[in-house]
DNA sequence: TTTATAAGTGTAAATTTCACACTATTATTT
DNA sequence: AAATAATAGTGTGAAATTTACACTTATAAA
């Protein structure tokens, strides 16, 4: 029989493990839902994509690590992450042994560093056209994926992919790309109505239509007020 | 700047961490939600209580650790058990740097084994009536109840709480233990016969009233040819 | 001036959720 | 033998939510 539970971590002697993050950054641009990948320049997988990861280092903290990852590659902070799940079979990676905890970012693409991510040899692609994916990662993307629709379905998070000022189409269509399906226009607006958190500017962005779309934003007192977000 | 991200898995230079699972490991008993806690006997945070852990080996999945944890404890095998979280703070442990990933296992209090249990100085209290943990066991338990509540009312997990026949009443009242809310019975009973996965037998269980309950078991193939679960 | 394109708006039907109270059965008590 | 006490079991109507659906408006471009 094993030594009884907890005991041990009086012990030194436990084994210790490689710990990564991998961060599944998304971002919305042009009606897409897209995610950032590295290129991976050398064996084993060489050529495949793969998410944008880094080590734990032993006095960080998990998420701090994700934070930094995110930081190093595209140079933003303050950024909505979520911690999503952690990826542990001792075979994921061939190389050594190697537990990852994913973690899912919302970025607004016009306040990354470009310049950073081409560095890094990083690129867009969108979330229904992706290269392959080295390890476990696809199914990394399908997890995230799986709580980012019911994340947007229940909270206000989906708004961390668009420009402070949105036009309720932009939102829409952010939705439908989350989703996967076509939403009705009135009984979304409806929805956002109902819930009145969203403030309409005097303002219309016409870059999209002849006609314009009044901009929005998100109302951060007013959200507090809401019972029951639901889309 | 640093290293591009990746390139140094290459690399054998990079800290290693200690891993623990940590089982959050529910029964359901009289009414009651209860949850299998060990009793710490050494510093620090001498006579807290704990949740089960363990440490993760290097040729080890991380789920199998967790399962592992689980049948060293209590015996159980073929139990339900899901991934919660990572909980990564540097200095959740003040003793060493343990990076712990929970699990939640439901298991039927009649089958584990009552010897092992009790040789482990492991007990069970009422969910609503927890004795102080230690470290951030309390955060993990709130997260792993969140977890719970969404899943009995999106899935049919909640039968693992329960022997294969069961009662009406008897479902309810688990329900109601986990959502921590009275259920109306005939809203209750009327959702679940819509689904129609739930088959009666020609038995009743008089244990709990003079009437007695008819029994019920869950019909996986009829569980199939549901399409939406909700409770 | 016409045309083409996307923005914006309301109503009715269907479905789901919620509130609510009495009868049935039987062991136990008198 | 009758009364009692305790839990099981059952249906209906109101309210709220979700869904389906089509035309008008504004304006840049032709």
């Amino acid at each position: 029989m094993q030594k009884p539970f907890q005991i041990n971590r009086a012990y030194k002697e436990v084994q210790q493990i490689t710990v990564a993050v991998d961060c599944l950054i998304f971002g919305f641009n042009q009606g897409n839902l897209e995610l950032l990948l590295v290129h991976r320049g050398f064996e084993p997988e060489r050529d495949k994509w793969s998410l944008i990861g880094g080590f734990v280092v032993n006095d960080e903290d998990l998420d701090d690590a994700a934070y930094r990852v995110l930081r190093e590659l595209t140079g933003l902070e303050d950024v909505y992450m979520e911690q999503v799940h952690a990826f542990g079979k001792a075979d994921r990676d061939p190389y050594e042994r190697v537990i990852s905890v994913t973690y899912s970012a919302l970025v607004l693409k016009e306040n990354y560093d470009d310049e950073l991510v081409r560095s890094y040899k990083a690129q867009w692609f969108p979330i229904d056209a992706l290269p392959q994916l080295i390890f476990d990662h696809e199914e990394m993307v399908e997890a995230a994926m799986r709580r980012l629709r019911r994340r947007v379905k229940t909270g206000p998070v989906g708004f961390n992919l668009l420009p402070e000022k949105f036009t309720l189409p932009q939102l829409q269509r952010l939705y439908e790309a989350i989703l996967g399906e076509k939403i009705d226009k009135r009984n979304f607006r409806k929805k956002l109505s109902a819930m009145n958190f969203l403030i309409r500017l005097d303002e219309k962005d016409k870059s999209e239509s002849k006609k314009g779309a009044f901009l929005y934003r998100f109302d951060e007192e007013k959200y507090n007020d809401v019972k029951h977000f639901s889309i």
